[in-house]
DNA sequence: TCCATTTCTGACCATATGGTCAGGACGATG
DNA sequence: CATCGTCCTGACCATATGGTCAGAAATGGA
Protein backbone atom coordinates (compact mmCIF):
# COMPACT_ATOMS: atom_id res chain seq x y z
CA UNK A 1 0.00 0.00 0.00
CA UNK A 2 2.79 2.50 1.24
CA UNK A 3 5.47 2.49 -1.48
CA UNK A 4 7.57 4.91 1.24
CA UNK A 5 10.02 3.93 3.47
CA UNK A 6 11.68 1.71 0.82
CA UNK A 7 12.53 4.54 -1.90
CA UNK A 8 14.03 7.66 -0.04
CA UNK A 9 14.78 10.63 -1.70
CA UNK A 10 18.52 9.95 -3.24
CA UNK A 11 19.79 13.27 -5.40
CA UNK A 12 20.22 16.59 -3.43
CA UNK A 13 17.03 18.00 -5.72
CA UNK A 14 15.26 15.26 -4.41
CA UNK A 15 16.23 15.68 -0.99
CA UNK A 16 15.63 19.44 -1.11
CA UNK A 17 12.49 19.36 -2.74
CA UNK A 18 10.70 17.01 -0.72
CA UNK A 19 11.95 18.74 1.86
CA UNK A 20 10.90 22.46 0.58
CA UNK A 21 7.47 20.64 0.42
CA UNK A 22 6.91 19.32 3.96
CA UNK A 23 7.73 22.54 5.08
CA UNK A 24 5.45 24.27 3.04
CA UNK A 25 3.06 21.86 3.26
CA UNK A 26 3.17 21.82 6.93
CA UNK A 27 2.89 25.67 6.98
CA UNK A 28 -0.17 25.71 4.84
CA UNK A 29 -1.98 22.46 5.92
CA UNK A 30 -1.60 23.79 9.93
CA UNK A 31 -2.67 27.01 8.55
CA UNK A 32 -6.09 25.79 6.78
CA UNK A 33 -6.80 22.34 7.51
CA UNK A 34 -6.64 19.54 4.64
CA UNK A 35 -9.54 20.64 2.95
CA UNK A 36 -8.86 24.31 3.15
CA UNK A 37 -5.94 24.10 1.96
CA UNK A 38 -4.74 24.01 -2.23
CA UNK A 39 -2.13 22.61 -3.90
CA UNK A 40 -1.35 25.80 -5.62
CA UNK A 41 -0.57 27.31 -1.89
CA UNK A 42 1.30 24.53 -1.21
CA UNK A 43 3.19 24.95 -4.76
CA UNK A 44 3.50 28.21 -4.26
CA UNK A 45 5.51 28.35 -0.66
CA UNK A 46 7.26 25.74 -1.58
CA UNK A 47 8.22 27.74 -4.84
CA UNK A 48 7.61 25.18 -7.04
CA UNK A 49 5.00 24.54 -9.71
CA UNK A 50 1.87 22.37 -9.07
CA UNK A 51 2.97 19.58 -11.71
CA UNK A 52 6.42 19.93 -9.92
CA UNK A 53 4.38 19.00 -6.05
CA UNK A 54 3.38 16.17 -7.83
CA UNK A 55 5.97 14.72 -9.49
CA UNK A 56 7.54 14.50 -5.80
CA UNK A 57 4.16 13.52 -4.46
CA UNK A 58 1.50 11.38 -5.80
CA UNK A 59 -1.64 13.37 -4.36
CA UNK A 60 -2.49 16.14 -1.76
CA UNK A 61 -3.55 13.12 0.60
CA UNK A 62 0.30 11.95 0.56
CA UNK A 63 1.52 14.34 1.33
CA UNK A 64 -1.02 14.95 4.16
CA UNK A 65 -0.15 11.89 4.90
CA UNK A 66 3.74 12.11 4.94
CA UNK A 67 3.33 15.14 7.14
CA UNK A 68 1.27 13.52 10.15
CA UNK A 69 3.56 9.93 10.04
CA UNK A 70 6.52 11.81 10.25
CA UNK A 71 5.38 14.28 12.74
CA UNK A 72 3.41 11.51 15.15
CA UNK A 73 6.94 9.92 16.42
CA UNK A 74 8.48 13.44 17.17
CA UNK A 75 4.91 14.29 18.87
CA UNK A 76 4.78 11.75 21.64
CA UNK A 77 8.70 11.35 22.32
CA UNK A 78 7.55 13.62 25.34
CA UNK A 79 5.37 11.13 26.81
CA UNK A 80 7.08 8.09 25.28
CA UNK A 81 10.41 9.13 27.64
CA UNK A 82 8.79 9.56 30.63
CA UNK A 83 10.65 6.78 33.14
CA UNK A 84 8.83 4.82 35.68
CA UNK A 85 11.73 4.61 37.45
CA UNK A 86 12.26 8.30 37.72
CA UNK A 87 11.46 10.31 40.63
CA UNK A 88 7.27 10.86 39.81
CA UNK A 89 7.04 14.24 40.00
CA UNK A 90 10.08 15.13 37.98
CA UNK A 91 8.55 12.68 35.76
CA UNK A 92 5.58 14.34 35.12
CA UNK A 93 6.65 18.00 35.58
CA UNK A 94 9.54 17.50 33.11
CA UNK A 95 6.93 15.63 30.37
CA UNK A 96 5.21 18.94 30.94
CA UNK A 97 7.75 20.85 30.07
CA UNK A 98 8.68 19.19 27.48
CA UNK A 99 5.12 19.83 25.73
CA UNK A 100 4.57 23.33 26.38
CA UNK A 101 8.58 23.89 25.00
CA UNK A 102 7.13 21.95 21.82
CA UNK A 103 4.71 23.70 21.93
CA UNK A 104 6.26 27.07 21.23
CA UNK A 105 9.05 25.86 18.88
CA UNK A 106 6.74 23.74 17.01
CA UNK A 107 3.18 26.04 16.95
CA UNK A 108 2.29 25.06 13.55
CA UNK A 109 3.31 20.91 13.88
CA UNK A 110 0.36 21.81 16.80
CA UNK A 111 -2.13 23.21 14.73
CA UNK A 112 -1.63 20.44 11.87
CA UNK A 113 -2.59 18.04 14.62
CA UNK A 114 -5.45 20.46 16.29
CA UNK A 115 -6.89 21.10 13.42
CA UNK A 116 -6.30 16.61 11.80
CA UNK A 117 -8.74 16.09 15.63
CA UNK A 118 -11.04 18.91 15.36
CA UNK A 119 -12.23 17.55 12.22
CA UNK A 120 -12.55 14.34 13.25
CA UNK A 121 -9.32 12.62 13.00
CA UNK A 122 -10.91 11.24 9.96
CA UNK A 123 -6.87 10.23 8.55
CA UNK A 124 -5.46 9.21 12.13
CA UNK A 125 -8.37 7.44 13.71
CA UNK A 126 -7.07 4.32 13.65
CA UNK A 127 -3.36 5.87 15.21
CA UNK A 128 -5.28 7.79 18.23
CA UNK A 129 -7.39 4.52 19.37
CA UNK A 130 -4.72 2.10 18.59
CA UNK A 131 -0.57 3.28 19.24
CA UNK A 132 -1.76 6.53 21.08
CA UNK A 133 -4.02 4.66 23.21
CA UNK A 134 -1.57 2.07 24.05
CA UNK A 135 0.49 4.45 24.76
CA UNK A 136 -1.43 6.79 27.00
CA UNK A 137 -2.82 3.37 28.83
CA UNK A 138 0.68 2.30 29.86
CA UNK A 139 2.43 5.33 30.92
CA UNK A 140 -1.66 5.73 32.96
CA UNK A 141 -0.73 2.58 34.37
CA UNK A 142 2.63 3.81 35.69
CA UNK A 143 1.44 6.95 37.33
CA UNK A 144 -0.89 5.04 38.90
CA UNK A 145 1.61 3.07 40.79
CA UNK A 146 2.91 6.16 41.78
CA UNK A 147 -0.44 6.88 43.41
CA UNK A 148 -0.77 3.48 45.07
CA UNK A 149 3.06 4.65 46.71
CA UNK A 150 1.48 7.73 47.82
CA UNK A 151 4.15 9.52 45.72
CA UNK A 152 1.95 11.84 43.94
CA UNK A 153 -1.86 12.89 44.88
CA UNK A 154 -4.62 10.73 43.84
CA UNK A 155 -5.66 12.18 40.66
CA UNK A 156 -7.09 10.04 37.41
CA UNK A 157 -4.20 9.39 35.32
CA UNK A 158 -5.89 9.72 32.06
CA UNK A 159 -7.20 13.10 32.95
CA UNK A 160 -3.76 14.55 34.15
CA UNK A 161 -2.14 13.38 30.80
CA UNK A 162 -5.05 15.57 29.29
CA UNK A 163 -4.88 18.22 31.37
CA UNK A 164 -0.84 18.72 30.19
CA UNK A 165 -2.05 18.48 26.81
CA UNK A 166 -4.65 20.91 26.93
CA UNK A 167 -2.82 23.43 29.00
CA UNK A 168 0.60 23.15 26.88
CA UNK A 169 -1.48 22.96 23.32
CA UNK A 170 -3.16 25.68 23.91
CA UNK A 171 -0.93 28.30 23.75
CA UNK A 172 0.15 26.47 20.06
CA UNK A 173 -3.43 26.29 18.99
CA UNK A 174 -5.13 29.04 20.27
CA UNK A 175 -1.72 31.11 19.85
CA UNK A 176 -4.01 34.17 18.16
CA UNK A 177 -6.13 34.23 20.54
CA UNK A 178 -3.32 34.52 23.60
CA UNK A 179 -1.62 36.84 21.79
CA UNK A 180 -4.95 38.92 21.30
CA UNK A 181 -5.87 39.35 24.92
CA UNK A 182 -2.06 39.20 26.44
CA UNK A 183 -0.80 41.97 23.68
CA UNK A 184 1.90 42.02 21.94
CA UNK A 185 4.23 43.52 24.94
CA UNK A 186 3.80 40.26 27.30
CA UNK A 187 5.74 36.44 26.68
CA UNK A 188 2.98 34.30 26.39
CA UNK A 189 4.86 31.31 26.72
CA UNK A 190 7.38 32.73 29.01
CA UNK A 191 4.75 33.07 31.41
CA UNK A 192 2.85 30.17 30.75
CA UNK A 193 6.21 27.88 32.09
CA UNK A 194 5.53 29.64 35.48
CA UNK A 195 2.30 29.44 35.49
CA UNK A 196 2.10 25.86 34.73
CA UNK A 197 4.88 25.02 37.22
CA UNK A 198 2.83 25.92 39.89
CA UNK A 199 0.05 24.86 38.59
CA UNK A 200 1.47 21.43 38.44
CA UNK A 201 3.16 21.45 41.44
CA UNK A 202 -0.17 21.97 43.53
CA UNK A 203 -1.60 19.32 41.70
CA UNK A 204 0.68 16.53 42.14
CA UNK A 205 1.14 17.09 45.73
CA UNK A 206 0.14 14.57 47.78
CA UNK A 207 -2.36 15.50 50.17
CA UNK A 208 -1.10 15.37 54.13
CA UNK B 1 -22.33 47.60 6.56
CA UNK B 2 -24.25 44.60 8.76
CA UNK B 3 -28.21 44.95 7.24
CA UNK B 4 -28.75 42.15 10.03
CA UNK B 5 -30.84 43.62 13.45
CA UNK B 6 -33.41 44.99 11.66
CA UNK B 7 -35.12 42.83 9.49
CA UNK B 8 -35.37 39.89 11.40
CA UNK B 9 -36.91 36.88 9.93
CA UNK B 10 -40.71 37.51 10.22
CA UNK B 11 -42.78 35.12 8.94
CA UNK B 12 -43.19 31.26 10.23
CA UNK B 13 -41.37 30.07 6.75
CA UNK B 14 -38.39 32.16 7.30
CA UNK B 15 -38.18 31.72 10.58
CA UNK B 16 -38.21 28.07 10.36
CA UNK B 17 -35.42 27.92 6.94
CA UNK B 18 -32.97 30.16 8.50
CA UNK B 19 -32.92 27.86 11.83
CA UNK B 20 -32.58 25.25 9.81
CA UNK B 21 -29.77 26.65 7.97
CA UNK B 22 -28.08 27.69 10.99
CA UNK B 23 -28.39 24.37 12.85
CA UNK B 24 -27.10 22.88 9.48
CA UNK B 25 -24.48 25.48 9.36
CA UNK B 26 -22.94 24.74 12.89
CA UNK B 27 -23.04 21.46 12.18
CA UNK B 28 -20.89 21.53 8.86
CA UNK B 29 -18.79 24.28 9.52
CA UNK B 30 -17.54 22.87 13.03
CA UNK B 31 -16.88 19.76 11.32
CA UNK B 32 -14.65 21.06 8.47
CA UNK B 33 -13.98 24.87 8.99
CA UNK B 34 -15.00 27.62 6.97
CA UNK B 35 -13.08 26.87 4.00
CA UNK B 36 -13.68 22.97 4.33
CA UNK B 37 -17.30 23.28 4.26
CA UNK B 38 -19.48 23.89 1.18
CA UNK B 39 -22.86 25.18 0.50
CA UNK B 40 -24.01 22.22 -1.02
CA UNK B 41 -23.31 19.78 2.12
CA UNK B 42 -25.18 22.36 4.16
CA UNK B 43 -28.37 22.78 1.86
CA UNK B 44 -28.39 19.49 2.12
CA UNK B 45 -28.42 19.13 5.85
CA UNK B 46 -30.71 21.66 6.19
CA UNK B 47 -33.25 19.57 3.57
CA UNK B 48 -33.13 22.80 1.27
CA UNK B 49 -31.48 23.90 -2.30
CA UNK B 50 -28.59 25.78 -2.29
CA UNK B 51 -30.42 28.40 -4.57
CA UNK B 52 -32.99 28.56 -1.56
CA UNK B 53 -29.59 28.81 1.21
CA UNK B 54 -29.11 32.03 -1.12
CA UNK B 55 -32.24 33.34 -1.03
CA UNK B 56 -32.02 33.62 2.87
CA UNK B 57 -28.19 34.41 3.37
CA UNK B 58 -26.25 36.51 0.80
CA UNK B 59 -23.17 34.28 1.21
CA UNK B 60 -21.73 31.17 2.60
CA UNK B 61 -19.39 34.56 4.17
CA UNK B 62 -22.85 35.81 5.39
CA UNK B 63 -23.83 32.48 6.84
CA UNK B 64 -20.50 31.91 9.13
CA UNK B 65 -20.72 35.07 10.58
CA UNK B 66 -23.87 34.59 11.33
CA UNK B 67 -23.11 31.76 13.34
CA UNK B 68 -20.21 33.25 15.16
CA UNK B 69 -21.95 36.29 15.89
CA UNK B 70 -24.82 35.03 17.22
CA UNK B 71 -22.75 32.65 19.66
CA UNK B 72 -20.43 35.00 20.74
CA UNK B 73 -22.59 36.45 23.91
CA UNK B 74 -23.54 33.47 24.72
CA UNK B 75 -20.07 31.84 24.75
CA UNK B 76 -19.19 34.76 26.69
CA UNK B 77 -21.65 34.72 29.18
CA UNK B 78 -20.24 32.56 31.99
CA UNK B 79 -17.20 34.80 32.38
CA UNK B 80 -19.50 37.83 31.86
CA UNK B 81 -21.08 36.20 34.76
CA UNK B 82 -18.05 36.25 37.36
CA UNK B 83 -19.57 38.77 40.02
CA UNK B 84 -16.97 40.82 41.98
CA UNK B 85 -18.90 40.65 44.71
CA UNK B 86 -19.27 37.00 45.09
CA UNK B 87 -17.28 34.48 46.90
CA UNK B 88 -13.98 34.14 45.10
CA UNK B 89 -13.96 30.60 45.02
CA UNK B 90 -17.04 30.12 44.43
CA UNK B 91 -17.05 32.50 41.65
CA UNK B 92 -14.13 31.08 39.76
CA UNK B 93 -15.56 27.85 40.44
CA UNK B 94 -18.82 27.98 38.86
CA UNK B 95 -17.26 29.79 35.72
CA UNK B 96 -15.01 26.86 35.37
CA UNK B 97 -18.10 24.09 36.19
CA UNK B 98 -20.42 26.62 33.45
CA UNK B 99 -17.56 26.10 31.07
CA UNK B 100 -16.99 22.57 30.97
CA UNK B 101 -20.93 21.82 31.07
CA UNK B 102 -20.99 24.63 28.31
CA UNK B 103 -18.61 22.10 26.36
CA UNK B 104 -20.83 19.04 27.03
CA UNK B 105 -22.89 20.58 25.86
CA UNK B 106 -22.29 22.58 23.15
CA UNK B 107 -19.64 21.02 21.39
CA UNK B 108 -20.02 22.03 17.95
CA UNK B 109 -20.22 25.73 18.75
CA UNK B 110 -16.83 24.69 20.97
CA UNK B 111 -15.51 23.63 17.25
CA UNK B 112 -16.80 26.26 15.44
CA UNK B 113 -14.85 28.66 17.55
CA UNK B 114 -11.41 26.49 17.52
CA UNK B 115 -11.37 26.03 14.00
CA UNK B 116 -11.71 29.62 13.50
CA UNK B 117 -9.10 30.63 16.09
CA UNK B 118 -6.67 27.82 15.03
CA UNK B 119 -7.12 29.22 11.48
CA UNK B 120 -5.73 32.29 12.86
CA UNK B 121 -9.19 33.90 13.54
CA UNK B 122 -9.69 35.76 10.23
CA UNK B 123 -13.04 36.68 10.43
CA UNK B 124 -12.72 37.54 14.25
CA UNK B 125 -9.76 39.09 14.56
CA UNK B 126 -10.98 42.57 16.35
CA UNK B 127 -13.44 40.91 18.35
CA UNK B 128 -10.46 39.18 20.05
CA UNK B 129 -8.27 42.26 20.56
CA UNK B 130 -11.29 43.83 21.47
CA UNK B 131 -14.49 42.81 23.13
CA UNK B 132 -12.40 39.79 24.48
CA UNK B 133 -9.83 41.38 25.44
CA UNK B 134 -11.72 43.87 27.28
CA UNK B 135 -13.55 41.47 28.92
CA UNK B 136 -10.65 39.66 30.17
CA UNK B 137 -8.77 42.01 31.27
CA UNK B 138 -11.60 43.13 33.48
CA UNK B 139 -11.93 40.41 34.90
CA UNK B 140 -8.27 39.58 35.32
CA UNK B 141 -8.49 43.14 37.04
CA UNK B 142 -11.20 41.47 39.51
CA UNK B 143 -9.50 38.50 40.00
CA UNK B 144 -6.49 40.32 40.93
CA UNK B 145 -8.07 42.17 43.51
CA UNK B 146 -8.96 38.76 45.25
CA UNK B 147 -5.37 37.90 44.92
CA UNK B 148 -4.20 40.92 46.85
CA UNK B 149 -6.76 40.20 49.60
CA UNK B 150 -4.93 37.06 50.33
CA UNK B 151 -9.06 35.27 49.05
CA UNK B 152 -6.80 32.94 46.87
CA UNK B 153 -3.53 31.64 45.24
CA UNK B 154 -1.61 33.92 43.87
CA UNK B 155 -1.41 32.94 40.04
CA UNK B 156 -1.47 34.85 36.64
CA UNK B 157 -5.23 35.75 36.27
CA UNK B 158 -4.88 35.68 32.46
CA UNK B 159 -3.22 32.30 32.30
CA UNK B 160 -6.12 31.21 35.05
CA UNK B 161 -8.23 32.40 32.62
CA UNK B 162 -6.64 30.33 29.92
CA UNK B 163 -6.06 26.85 31.70
CA UNK B 164 -10.23 27.46 32.77
CA UNK B 165 -10.55 27.25 28.57
CA UNK B 166 -8.14 25.07 27.57
CA UNK B 167 -8.95 22.32 29.80
CA UNK B 168 -12.67 22.59 29.45
CA UNK B 169 -12.67 23.37 25.87
CA UNK B 170 -9.85 20.48 25.26
CA UNK B 171 -12.94 17.89 26.37
CA UNK B 172 -15.05 19.24 23.56
CA UNK B 173 -12.96 20.44 20.55
CA UNK B 174 -10.29 17.29 20.97
CA UNK B 175 -13.47 14.95 22.01
CA UNK B 176 -12.63 12.04 19.24
CA UNK B 177 -9.22 11.73 20.66
CA UNK B 178 -10.50 11.79 24.59
CA UNK B 179 -13.05 9.39 23.25
CA UNK B 180 -9.80 7.50 21.69
CA UNK B 181 -7.81 6.75 24.60
CA UNK B 182 -10.46 7.13 27.21
CA UNK B 183 -12.74 4.04 25.51
CA UNK B 184 -16.05 4.24 24.72
CA UNK B 185 -17.06 2.73 28.16
CA UNK B 186 -15.54 5.82 30.53
CA UNK B 187 -17.82 9.16 30.54
CA UNK B 188 -15.45 11.64 29.50
CA UNK B 189 -17.49 14.88 30.92
CA UNK B 190 -18.33 13.05 34.05
CA UNK B 191 -14.98 12.62 34.93
CA UNK B 192 -13.47 15.68 33.81
CA UNK B 193 -15.71 17.33 36.24
CA UNK B 194 -14.07 15.52 39.32
CA UNK B 195 -10.21 16.03 38.12
CA UNK B 196 -11.15 19.55 37.14
CA UNK B 197 -12.59 20.38 40.33
CA UNK B 198 -9.91 18.79 42.23
CA UNK B 199 -7.54 20.78 40.05
CA UNK B 200 -8.72 24.18 40.20
CA UNK B 201 -9.45 23.30 44.10
CA UNK B 202 -5.59 22.92 44.78
CA UNK B 203 -4.55 25.77 42.19
CA UNK B 204 -6.76 28.46 43.81
CA UNK B 205 -5.62 27.30 47.25
CA UNK B 206 -3.54 30.36 49.16
CA UNK B 207 -0.70 29.26 50.32
CA UNK B 208 -0.64 28.69 53.82
C1' DT C 1 -61.45 33.73 -6.02
C1' DC C 2 -57.94 36.75 -7.54
C1' DC C 3 -53.78 39.01 -7.09
C1' DA C 4 -49.48 40.30 -4.98
C1' DT C 5 -45.87 38.65 -2.39
C1' DT C 6 -43.06 35.19 -0.74
C1' DT C 7 -40.79 30.97 -1.46
C1' DC C 8 -38.46 27.81 -4.26
C1' DT C 9 -36.16 25.47 -8.31
C1' DG C 10 -33.62 23.86 -12.52
C1' DA C 11 -30.43 25.48 -15.44
C1' DC C 12 -26.60 27.97 -15.80
C1' DC C 13 -22.01 30.52 -15.12
C1' DA C 14 -17.22 31.70 -13.75
C1' DT C 15 -13.73 30.25 -11.16
C1' DA C 16 -10.99 27.10 -8.36
C1' DT C 17 -9.09 22.82 -7.67
C1' DG C 18 -6.83 18.13 -7.82
C1' DG C 19 -4.67 15.86 -11.13
C1' DT C 20 -2.65 14.33 -16.01
C1' DC C 21 0.38 14.36 -19.95
C1' DA C 22 3.55 15.09 -23.76
C1' DG C 23 7.52 16.89 -24.23
C1' DG C 24 11.36 20.12 -23.16
C1' DA C 25 15.37 21.45 -20.04
C1' DC C 26 18.84 19.96 -17.15
C1' DG C 27 22.58 17.37 -14.95
C1' DA C 28 25.63 13.66 -14.36
C1' DT C 29 28.38 10.15 -16.30
C1' DG C 30 31.00 7.84 -19.71
C1' DC D 1 30.27 16.05 -26.09
C1' DA D 2 26.83 12.46 -26.41
C1' DT D 3 23.52 10.22 -23.95
C1' DC D 4 20.50 8.73 -20.52
C1' DG D 5 17.79 9.40 -16.68
C1' DT D 6 16.21 13.06 -13.68
C1' DC D 7 13.70 17.19 -13.26
C1' DC D 8 10.39 20.52 -14.70
C1' DT D 9 6.66 23.02 -17.35
C1' DG D 10 2.66 24.77 -20.11
C1' DA D 11 -1.42 23.26 -21.58
C1' DC D 12 -5.10 20.72 -20.52
C1' DC D 13 -9.05 18.04 -18.18
C1' DA D 14 -12.94 16.73 -15.10
C1' DT D 15 -15.08 17.98 -11.28
C1' DA D 16 -16.42 20.91 -7.42
C1' DT D 17 -17.85 25.13 -5.75
C1' DG D 18 -19.87 29.79 -4.77
C1' DG D 19 -23.15 32.27 -6.77
C1' DT D 20 -26.93 34.05 -10.34
C1' DC D 21 -31.28 34.23 -12.73
C1' DA D 22 -35.70 33.70 -14.98
C1' DG D 23 -39.54 31.93 -13.86
C1' DA D 24 -42.57 28.37 -11.50
C1' DA D 25 -45.03 27.14 -7.28
C1' DA D 26 -46.89 28.16 -2.97
C1' DT D 27 -48.83 31.34 0.29
C1' DG D 28 -51.64 34.78 2.21
C1' DG D 29 -54.69 38.61 2.27
C1' DA D 30 -58.78 41.22 0.18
Amino acid sequence: MDDNGENRPKTRIQRRNTQAILEAALEVFSSYGFRGATLDQIAKAAGLSKPNLLYYFPSKEAIHAELLGGLLDVWLAPLRALNPDGEPRTEIMTYMRRKLEMSRAMPRESRLFANEVLQGAPRVAEVLSGGLKTLVDDKAAVIRTWIEAGRIARIDPHHLIFSIWALTQHYADFEVQVRAVLGTERDAFAEAEGFLDRLFDRLLTPDP
